[in-house]
DNA sequence: CATATTAATGTAATCCGTTACGTAAAATAT
DNA sequence: ATATTTTACGTAACGGATTACATTAATATG
């Protein structure tokens, strides 16, 4: 392997000229730059970051978190963390997590034994102490779903208003009886998807029913089973909100096994407009977050904290949109 | 920050003891090995990868790019790459090339900086003799996607064969006028579809017609277009095969805006069976790759790249399976 | 012309763990 | 009892690049 030395050898200069050259940094004449360079290419030689990264202690590199790289509402996200990152000198390495904590402090190790300079978490599972001892130590940005009360950095939407909107959207058209399909987790933008629910109904004078609550959990098979349990138990019901896209489709689909035609029977409202909303039959009404604006806040939020070292505590509420699509309105 | 020395002195040891009860070498006494422990966890201390990295040469930490996590497609071949890696303690970076030659190689700096032992091509941009220098110094795998003669492992299904059972089981159905939506681009995957398309055709009979293959860029709009020109420009049409679901399902929207129901007018067969193809309205017949799998043998080849120092130049074919849903059959 | 300043480069310590080698003590063999 | 082996450590070199500080040469200033 080509090493620093080779190159100084080669050269005819020392170890720190070749140091100075490939930093950038003053003190070196155009000449003896030239031919450094020249040499460089030459020997084809690769600067190994191991030792660049061990005297800096640090490596330029992030950890984005996520439950899934099945999950398409990431994809937009993760591009605008990498375009963030990329724009300035960091690499970004995805680490699925499979929403199981060990694989997530499997990975934190990552930071802990400095193979990282922070860490954005899509959804922690981890509790808010665990949490916040890390953030008292590493930079940490929470992105979209994120711990109350956590001292941590975090950067989302107001699901509360969303889900307030999205439900209004349907007692707009007519709607009276609005099943839900939630999930049964710990996430807070759940709760407050529930909470805009339920608020939603109650400002309109429409009494709530539990009943009108099934779980899934984000799956298309979950969506399809509380579907069909809504539809059987309550023939009444003209439309469902489900707090995911995936499981609103899983509805579409068991509305057509049930001979009902949407939105012409049942009006679905989803959320998120994952990339395959638009694409569905009938095309899905949903509510859209700015997706590659919260993944470049976040990033952003990440630099702040890595290069001050610490401090810069911030929660940062982006808006989010109803897209209204065939899935409520022909 | 607690370095291996503070251990060291608060156990009343040397660092090479610290060193050898973190590897779990042998030649420590189970009294001072506890000790040790005790301290370690006492003292919170995480050893600096950086500096184990450094003196070993590597970093048990391998690159997987892929043209985009947005395509559901890859993530089950992540899912068995990750799962082998951890196996055998490597970690998983997850790169996005966005098909971008430049991105590609920043990434591959990566390698070049020993920031990782080795590399996982999902479907390299580069050209062959690029890989093949690359692959000459470093441990590399390509998976699905490969460049034709380049001297680098692969892991993939034939093609050919995958693509001339789909569209036998459209002639079996009793198609005679099947359309092609395919991409312009050089993967040898869009070549060997072309061909099993061709071959099936030619085999029972039937005159292949040019006219009937259209181009996409695997996008759903593109699928959407494809077909509605397939559609306007030959009415006799009564099936299409895409090469892959996203296309295929662009397909169907187009047969429904033009008042074609799928089976029952139109069949339509998709490529990969992504997550989706079960979830849409109707189901999606599609060609199934054994995408768990060809991940975990991507990751074993490569492991054994790394660790045997080169050499094991191995091409590997996985089995694929035609998935018969109701876009092709009631 | 002597001195101060600046530019260009070199020397060597440093970052943190790993590991080859050395050593002393204890265990075993003869 | 002596010789040999084994065990349990310690010492210090090492990996590759960075950088504070030192040095030399060239230029500017009075």
């Amino acid at each position: 392997m080509i090493t620093i030395k080779d190159v100084a050898k080669e050269a005819g200069v020392s170890v720190a000229t070749i140091s100075r050259v490939l930093n950038n940094s003053p003190g070196v004449s155009d000449e003896t730059r030239e031919r450094v360079l020249s040499v460089i290419k030459r020997l084809n030689y690769n600067p190994n970051l191991l030792g660049r990264n061990l005297r800096r202690m640090e490596t330029k590199m992030v950890l984005v978190l996520l439950p899934t790289i099945s999950n398409p509402f990431y994809a937009r996200i993760v591009k605008g963390i990498e375009d963030v990152a990329q724009k300035n000198g960091y690499g970004v390495m995805l680490c699925n997590t499979d929403s199981n904590i060990e694989r997530e402090k499997m990975y934190l190790e990552l930071l802990k034994n400095r193979l990282s300079d922070g860490v954005i978490f899509m959804a922690p599972e981890m509790n808010k102490e665990e949490l916040n001892e890390i953030g008292e130590k590493y930079a940490v940005v929470q992105c979209c779903e994120y711990k109350e009360g956590a001292n941590v950095s975090h950067v989302s939407i107001d699901n509360y208003k969303a889900s307030y909107k999205a439900v209004k959207h349907l007692i707009g058209l007519g709607h009276r009886h609005i099943g839900l399909i939630s999930c049964k987790n710990n996430f807070l933008s759940t709760k407050h998807r529930e909470e805009g629910y339920k608020s939603a109904l109650e400002d309109s004078g429409i009494p709530f029913n539990p009943g009108y609550i099934r779980y899934g959990d984000y799956s298309f098979k979950s969506g399809f089973r509380a579907a069909q349990g809504l539809l059987n138990d309550h023939k009444e019901i003209t439309a469902i909100f489900a707090i995911s896209d995936i499981m609103a489709i899983g509805a579409i689909k068991a509305c057509y096994e049930n001979g009902l035609k949407v939105p012409d029977d049942i009006g679905i409202v989803g959320f998120d407009n994952i990339s395959f909303a638009p694409m569905y039959n009938p095309s899905l009404t949903t509510v859209s977050q700015p997706k590659y604006d919260i993944g470049c806040t976040a990033m952003e939020l990440l630099i702040k904290q890595i290069e001050n070292k610490g401090g810069n505590k911030e929660n940062i509420v982006l808006e989010h949109e109803l897209i209204i699509r065939h899935s409520t309105v022909k």
